[in-house]
DNA sequence: GCCAACGTTGGC
DNA sequence: GCCAACGTTGGC
């Protein structure tokens, strides 16, 4: 069956909890711990080899650090069924798990964060649903267009 | 550290 | 099924 178009995606993490850097260390990541329906239904959506930015959040500089691929597609989070766990999520077993999530594969970290304040500032970003006022979600798409205005400002 | 904006929970 | 209260996210 021919592949559906590539898709684009963005993903926030916390620098100091999970950062570019780590990613890059470790190649290739899982992203556990999502615990919202819309951002799970959008990782559910991920196919092998969508491509990803990874964006910085609550941290100066706070916006897009590199990109990543998808490496690995939707499978159960095993942190929602572990009691240790912080996302330990009881309603959620082995034999049907409520929470998911991908893994993702270092691609590119750019020489500097692409800040919020220039994505903010680009035209060609004024639906981005990641810039929305109040937005909070952590895995939103990002269409082709988005993604090459994004690449444009980049130094790699 | 503050707080607006949001999603979720739970009482009714 | 409504909606107030609560907890969390994330920019500042």
């Amino acid at each position: 069956m021919p592949r559906a178009r590539r898709q684009y995606w963005l993903m926030k993490s916390e620098p100091s909890v999970f950062g570019i850097d780590d990613l890059r260390k470790k190649k290739t990541a899982h992203w556990d711990g999502v615990r919202n329906y819309m951002a799970r239904n959008y990782m559910m959506q991920m196919k092998r080899g969508d491509r990803v930015f990874f964006y910085h959040s609550s941290e100066e500089p706070v916006g897009i650090a590199g990109t990543a691929v998808v490496a690995r597609e939707a499978y159960p989070d095993h942190t929602s069924w572990d009691r240790k766990s912080k996302y330990f999520d009881r309603r959620s077993t082995r034999e049907r798990p409520l929470w998911f999530m991908v893994d993702v594969s270092f691609e590119s970290k750019f020489d500097d964060v692409v800040p919020l304040e220039a994505l903010r500032r680009q035209r060609a970003l004024k639906k981005m649903i990641t810039l929305r006022q109040g937005n909070r979600l952590s895995v939103t798409p990002v269409t082709e267009a988005e993604w090459k205005a994004i690449l444009a400002m980049a130094k790699r």
